[in-house]
DNA sequence: CGATGGATTGAACTGGTTCAAGTGGAGTGG
DNA sequence: CCACTCCACTTGAACCAGTTCAATCCATCG
């Protein structure tokens, strides 16, 4: 990628990516990078890679704890490597809103203020690859092709949240949960997944709820309709197959 | 602004002039550019700044009238003079989500892809300054401070999405309108509104329902009980003035 | 002055919540 | 290997915040 395209390529892989199943898996490793850092680092040829590896540390977290907290320095910016991680807001009786549930190859981070705006927290066991704010802004300096592509991941992120924010003001119980398994159905294309109907599902229900603005009994009983539907089919709590993920996407849209 | 600091200076200026009132107004003319382009081009110096307005047109739009629509091609980039405008997205059957209103100084279009994710269409009578895309790319090439701008301007934006979504998530209808006016409240220092109490609200009822997820017949029940409870004064539809800031703001956050 | 259309108010209704009682599967320890 | 515990999940039934439907109000405008 030239610095002269900015991030604003016509083609937008990543986008297209996330509506059609079977295009090169939108978590794949990086190619260049063992670390799989593919969101950020797939820009880098093979020496600026190294350097840029070096500004960065790696460590794990197992399931349930927490990465980074609101209100907290905002100190790094982290890549995940492998797991799952919830972001997440909180009122201050309790309420949470879940505002994304991000995976391998995704960032995040890159807040705009000192401190952060939102709670990262492992859903599973994750790996995690972590940069000093300052590191990574100067590296964004040293390689602009770098920082092209954070605001243009950005520009995505901020895309998919408006489609949220309709989820949430407007769609009814089952379209919410429609459109959640539609979409983990399109992120499902990645190592480890054989049956192309099969969606892992790593967060628990309550997570489900809070990203969808729900409770758990609703999320429960839409599961059980839609089974009752006929378009999904469960194994467990957490293992969901779609039978007719065409229906299932349309009843997302209201149709 | 330097190019090292890639928009993640420490001090934040427009989020503080968000959330603090009678700080320097948040919409404030563009001290360089009488075009008030305030969010963008004030990285620019006078000479680059007289490049950069090469590439732009200026319009008007009358009320209600489109400015941009879904599914369109997303040939241009737009910064708002002065007015309202408002962001929509739609679901078949007709339910809109307004993801939010923009005013002077605020621009739009940057995060669509090759077509336009949303529909932007004015309140008020508002002037435009358009910019083709494919030019300010290259204007982001030509001064990488702009290009620093955008990200930093669309990384605030992306901030006050993941409030929104716990707003439309988890809020009571109360609480909803309470950040509401709040929110309009702390935008609401700028040149015209003098009355430091005084919340211009250009918006119809049946906007405010689309951009806190409620219904009009909500929205004018919430009205009338803010104003029993002694919060706001009601002045016709479009003027609120804010009797008590520190508790509405209290309110909105369920306290 | 009547027509128009947004805003308000009232009353019935309902989708989703709340509260409460099971169910089932994984882990533990005897 | 079974019994026991734990906890997430499911299911049922009552409830209610916000919607829906239906008047009515009221400011603006030709």
């Amino acid at each position: 990628m030239s610095i002269s395209s900015y991030g604003f390529s016509d083609s937008e892989p990543e986008r297209s990516i996330r509506l059609v199943k079977n295009n090169p898996p939108y978590n794949a490793a990086c190619e260049k990078c063992s670390s799989r850092h593919i969101s950020l680092c797939n820009v880098l040829d093979a020496d600026e890679l190294k350097k840029f590896s070096k500004i960065s540390t790696n460590f794990h977290k197992n399931a349930k704890q927490i990465i980074c907290s609101e209100d907290e320095n905002a100190d790094h910016i982290y890549n995940i490597k492998s797991g799952a991680v919830r972001i997440s807001k909180m009122l201050s009786d309790g309420r949470r809103q879940i505002t994304g549930f991000l995976f391998a190859g995704d960032f995040f981070g890159l807040s705009c203020k000192d401190r952060y705006s939102y709670t990262a927290e492992a859903i599973t066991d994750v790996s995690i690859c972590r940069f000093p704010r300052a590191k990574i802004i100067k590296s964004f300096q040293d390689f602009p092709a770098l920082g092209e592509r954070a605001f243009d991941m950005t520009r995505t992120e901020l895309e998919s949240t408006y489609d949220q924010m309709l989820l949430l003001g407007r769609k009814t119980a089952k379209e919410k949960l429609c459109t959640f398994l539609f979409t983990m159905w399109q992120k499902s294309d990645r190592p480890g997944v054989t049956n192309k109907d099969e969606v892992p599902i790593p967060m628990s229900r309550s997570d489900i709820a809070d990203y969808l603005g729900l409770t758990i009994e609703t999320i429960s009983r839409q599961f059980t309709h839609l089974h009752k539907l006929g378009l999904i089919e469960l194994d467990g709590a957490h293992k969901v197959f779609l039978k007719n993920p065409a229906a299932l996407s349309a009843m997302a849209e209201g149709d």
